[in-house]
DNA sequence: GATGAATGAGTCTTCATTCAT
DNA sequence: TATGAATGAAGACTCATTCAT
């Protein structure tokens, strides 16, 4: 039980190393219980330490969440802002990229993606810290969106809320085809078919609404 | 603190308005908190009767959590189902009514659809009964565009498992413009409104993907 | 362990006697090692209860503690205050029968005076209940010097401050004599006879103080 | 943070100062805190050296608290023979001596005095230690009285027990005057004023009492 | 039908103390 | 000499749950 060295005595190992061991074992802990039901023995044994090695380095469970939250979330973050971050390219091939690279990030990194989605329902200490993170990536595809309504030569009536909303669903969607696709063992599809199947779902409209066309109810 | 006649003597009342009365507490409470966090002391207060008579009743907290997850999930598929059973009118209509009928279910009984929706993210012992729900939307929405495929004239190219995709995108694109509406105070818009955001952003791409179009990187 | 009834169970009681066996209980237990050092559990225990009731009815340690402190205050109080209350007697009987009634309450009920005197060298939290009592003994006392003087016809000469430091010394020797006698087992002095031992010591300088004689160093 | 060269190296002591070091932070702590409260890691870091090494040189905390006690107490008795120890004088002018010296080392030394006190009420361990001290101090005290008894051909029935009673009395009355002189701000009384108020109390009815005198409560 | 009284089991957290270097 | 790394043991506190009336 634990990092042992050969001759079965646990090893010193420098903070840093062990703070790391420390926060994968909490992710996964998270992920699976929650952050209430997730116990601080169980991380600690999980992460091969003694639970006050844990507050030493970690404060307290809530920080220790906290903590989880800001590594995973800068991963996401940076992952998504990877493929979105050259200018060149029109906006809708960097959504492409940045739902691609979305994509393959939550399923190279299942329990930290978990611990994220499920952290936007946990209570109020964090609201801020995930409300954050959502918000972050919900402006990045608004940006997009905007910008490719902009490249659409389309006029301001292609309203701010009317962006808004649909970055909202796009995002929605997005992370429920993350866990769909994540849920599937054996016939998961690639990063990128998740993406082309998003991007055939809602591009076509997207465009058709730039040029003004809406769909209604009455035919 | 509790229900009481005019003088004062808590009032003997039929079981069934008794029950009711603890499991609205007990949404509130878990929408509120959570499964792990939400307490039965309470629960208890708040539909204003003493702890032993929940347990008498409920049994125990997990089985207060699953009767409450029945009700609420019985309550929002038939709302849904309400909108999507007229077999005369075309799946596009259907799915429209049935979004409505989300939109402005969740907008009527918002901690019912926030527990719901944080169900999806509590631990183990629930994840059948939430999932149950999620696949019977899910299916429901499946259904739908199936048959809109079908209505287009659409060959079985059009394959189960990309509908399925499309499906879960759908699911998890309404829950998310459900929470984003919920959140607003003030001016969230109409259930029409947010219902029509999302045929505006799909309906079009889907229209196109039945006649064999897809989106790709390459241009 | 507990109060059982004849076929072994505990007993339910009401809250009230409950809730005095658990105070009579924790003013041993703080008084024998301290407010740090105390247990919860070790406090339930002796008052036959589990310690989730201690918490049901007393919220917290620190509760617990302010509790006891204010009942042990209280009582002490208000038997000193009983030998002083006459208002027909000269300040010297009052004092007298103050002493008497301090010496045979501190005797009476040793456990309550120890942790009452324990208290005053315990952490923040109770530094102000804790002063509020000694301040409200020394002012009885300080009264009473203070109209001793008057009644000896002396003049305001007799300052403010010096009276108080006079009762501060008072009151001191006279925790420390509670303390002498109560360390005795078996030979300890009557209530009385200690009472005499301060009066004999200060009450003759007193007088003369009130004279306007001053001790010097020199000669 | 730690006692550093100006290269920024911590500086090897000779444990004589280190200990020293750490006996004054731990004096400092535990007169603050008390015994309980106070923490190894909050001494360690005061006295700017790592805790291991203070394990190293003072064996535990307990160690380290009678260590802290024993240099007190020795200061304290030292500093109050001081005045005592001329045999040429009268007992009177030793106790006026013995009084102002402690006054001055109470105050010159508060933490040192304020742990000392509060030791008196901390836990078994270290009972003997300070009941050690405080019969030391005790004794000092008696002796002198006694001898005042003497001085003034006072015959044996000025008997031992209520001299022991008196020396009490004497000693809580200056701890309690100690006490009160630190505590203000400020305008603190002088020493020799503080002393002076002590004599003015008790001598004139100590003299009394030699002669036979006693008072009584019959008038 | 309804409840005040009561608890077993478990959680987070801290602290004095010791290795290994 | 001196310390960063690490832990066993214990304490405060809470919660779902049940008895006895």
């Amino acid at each position: 039980m634990g990092t042992k060295s050969k001759d079965g005595v646990r090893r010193r190992m420098p903070r840093e190393v062990r703070e790391r061991q420390m926060l994968d074992a909490a992710v996964v802990g998270f992920a699976r219980h929650g952050y209430q039901a997730a116990s601080m023995d169980e991380i600690a044994e999980q992460a091969g330490v003694s639970k006050p090695l844990v507050y030493l380095y970690l404060k307290s469970k809530e920080d220790l969440f906290t903590a989880c939250l800001r590594r995973e979330r800068a991963a996401l973050v940076e992952a998504v802002r990877g493929g979105t971050q050259e200018r060149q390219v029109s906006a809708e091939q960097q959504l492409w990229k940045g739902l691609c690279a979305f994509f393959a990030h939550t399923a190279a990194r299942p329990d930290g993606w978990a611990m994220l989605h499920r952290a936007a329902t946990q209570g109020e200490p964090f609201a801020d810290e995930v409300a954050g993170m959502r918000a972050e990536i919900t402006e990045l595809v608004r940006l997009l969106l905007s910008r490719a309504a902009e490249d659409a030569g389309c006029d301001s009536e292609f309203a701010e809320r009317e962006v808004s909303g649909l970055a909202h669903a796009m995002v929605g969607a997005a992370e429920s085809l993350a866990e769909w696709a994540n849920a599937r063992e054996g016939d998961a599809p690639s990063a990128k078919e998740t993406a082309a199947t998003l991007m055939n779902f809602c591009w076509t409209g997207l465009g058709r609404m730039t040029e003004g066309a809406r769909w209604s109810p009455h035919r």
